[in-house]
DNA sequence: AAGCGTAAAGTAGTCATATAACTTTGTAAA
DNA sequence: TTTACAAAGTTATATGACTACTTTACGCTT
C-alpha cells in the first residue's frame, strides 16, 4: 500500500524529520552516524538529498560534519541559543538590553540556586575563577588600558557566572550563560569604557564577586541573590551610561 | 593580498557564513534571496553546494524555503530556541524540571516589567487570553475528560504568558516562552493529571490568573511577580506530584 | 616484537548535467 | 473583468565522476 499518502514535503526535509528522531531517539553524543552512501541507501533518497538532510542537523547545531570521516552526534551546549541571540542583536541592537535584563534575572535564580546545590567541587571551580578574575584586574590596573588583561578579566568573569550556573545544577541555564557570553562579550567592553569615567573598577568588581562566593559557600541563598541582584543593577547602568550619549559633556 | 590563504573549511560552510552575513546585514525579514543559480554564481560555486549553504540557514532557522519560489528571510522567531529544548530534553528528560525553574524565574521578570511598561491593548491582548481560559475551562469543568477543551485551555494560558512578555517590551523574553511553550505542554499535562488528584482546578487557575492580570493593569509590579510566584510554585508542585511515583497509594 | 611509513580503502566535498514538480507570470479567450 | 492556460522561473532530485582528506591495514625496518 500506498505509505504517505501524498507526501507533499521536500522529501531532504522528510529525511531530515526522520534522521533528527534518529539521532535523539537512538543515538548519544560523540557516537559516529553511518557514511552518507550508507543512510542514502537507507532513507531512499539520493546521496545529494541525504547530504542536504545532514547539512540542516548540522545548522541545527545537531550533528559536526567533517571531510573524510563520517557525522558525529554534538554533545548540547549553548551555541544553537547563541546563534540565535547573535543574529536577533544583529538585526535590532535595542534587544541587547532586553537581554541583559533576561540574564539579570538568570543569574539571580542561578545565585539561588547554587547556594542551595552547590558541591564543593563547584565553589571550587568558582573560587578558582574568582582568582582569575583577580589576577587579570591586577594586571590592567597597573596599566588602564591593558586590552589583554581586559580580555583575560571577561573571559574570567564568564568562567565565574558560568560555573555558579554548573553548581545550580540546572543543565538549562549553564547552556543559556554559555549561550549568551558571546553577545554579551559586547556590551562588556561598552560598560568597561563607560567605568573610566565612573566610580567602579575591576578590583571592585572582583570584591563583589567574592561576596557573592562568599554567600553561596555559607549557603545563603538570599544573600547570595542580592549581592548578584545589585552587581547587575550596577554593571547596567554602567552600560546604559556608556551606550547613552547623554553623559559626557 | 591573497584572500584565503590556504582555505581549510569546506567552501559550502565558507558560502554559508557570507550568505549568513549577507542576510543578516543587508536584509530583512519577508525578502527574497535571488534565485540559486544567481547566488552559486556570485559565490562562485555549483548550485549543489549553494543549496547546502541555503540548507544551513534554513536549519538555523534564518530562512524558509519552498519549492518553486525563491526562499525568503524569517522573521526572528521561538523556534530556533524551541528546538534545542525539544532536543535537549528528548536526550535528558530531566531537563524539563530545570526549564520549568527557569521559566518561573523569567515569568516573575516578565510580570514585573509588563506591570511597568503594558500598554492599554497589551493588557487588552492578556485579558482576551483570559477570557479564553475561563470559557475552555467552564466546558471541560462540565465534562472532567474533555481534552478538546482541557486543549483550548492550554493554548490559551500559553497566550496569556506570552501577552504578559509582550507587554513587558522585551522582545528575548517573548522568545523564549514562545520557544518554551511546545516542550512545556507535556509538563501541563502531567500536571492535571496530578490535580485530579489534588485540589487545584481550571478555575481556580483563571482566577489566579486574573489577579495577576489585575495587578498589571494597576501597574503593582511587586504584586504581579508575588502572584506570579505562587502561581508557578503550585504549577511546579502540581508537576512534580504527577511525576513522582510517591504521591499516590 | 615493536615501531614506522606507505599503500589502500573509506568517506566527505564538489562539480556538471539532466529532468521533474511546483509557482509565478503573462496572455488570450469567455 | 474574470478565467483558463501556456510559458517562464525556480526549487527538488537523481546520476555519475572526480578530488581531497582520514582511517585502516599491511609490510618493512629496527
Amino acid at each position: 500500500m500506498n505509505h504517505d499518502a501524498a507526501e507533499t514535503r521536500p522529501a531532504a526535509v522528510a529525511v531530515a524529520d526522520k534522521l533528527t528522531e534518529h539521532v535523539l531517539g537512538a543515538l548519544t553524543p560523540g557516537m559516529r552516524l553511518r557514511s552518507e552512501a550508507d543512510l542514502a541507501e537507507l532513507y531512499g533518497v539520493s546521496r545529494v538529498t541525504m547530504r542536504e538532510a545532514v547539512k540542516m542537523l548540522a545548522g541545527r547545531g545537531l550533528l559536526d560534519v567533517a571531510r573524510g570521516r563520517r557525522a558525529i552526534v554534538r554533545q548540547p551546549d549553548g551555541s544553537a541559543f547563541g546563534d540565535f541571540l547573535t543574529s536577533l542583536i544583529k538585526s535590532d541592537p535595542k534587544c541587547l538590553f532586553d537581554l541583559i535584563q533576561v540574564r539579570r534575572s538568570l543569574e539571580i535564580q542561578s545565585a539561588m540556586m547554587a547556594a542551595r546545590n552547590a558541591s564543593r567541587a563547584g565553589i571550587m571551580a568558582a573560587e578558582a575563577a574568582l582568582g582569575r578574575m583577580q589576577d587579570a584586574a591586577l594586571e590592567a590596573g597597573r596599566d588602564g588600558a591593558d586590552a589583554a588583561a581586559q580580555m583575560r578579566f571577561h573571559q574570567a568573569d564568564v568562567d565565574f557566572h558560568e560555573a555558579l550556573a554548573l553548581a545550580s545544577g540546572n543543565r538549562v541555564l549553564s547552556y543559556l550563560f554559555e549561550g549568551m557570553s558571546l553577545p554579551l562579550r559586547e556590551s562588556f567592553y561598552a560598560s568597561r569604557r563607560g567605568q573610566q569615567l565612573r566610580g567602579l573598577s575591576l578590583v571592585d568588581s572582583v570584591a563583589s564577586h567574592a561576596h557573592i562566593l562568599a554567600c553561596i559557600s555559607n549557603g545563603d541563598g538570599k544573600g547570595a541573590s542580592m549581592a548578584m541582584s545589585k552587581l547587575l543593577d550596577d554593571a547596567e547602568r554602567d552600560i546604559r551610561a556608556a551606550y547613552s550619549p547623554a553623559s559626557h559633556g
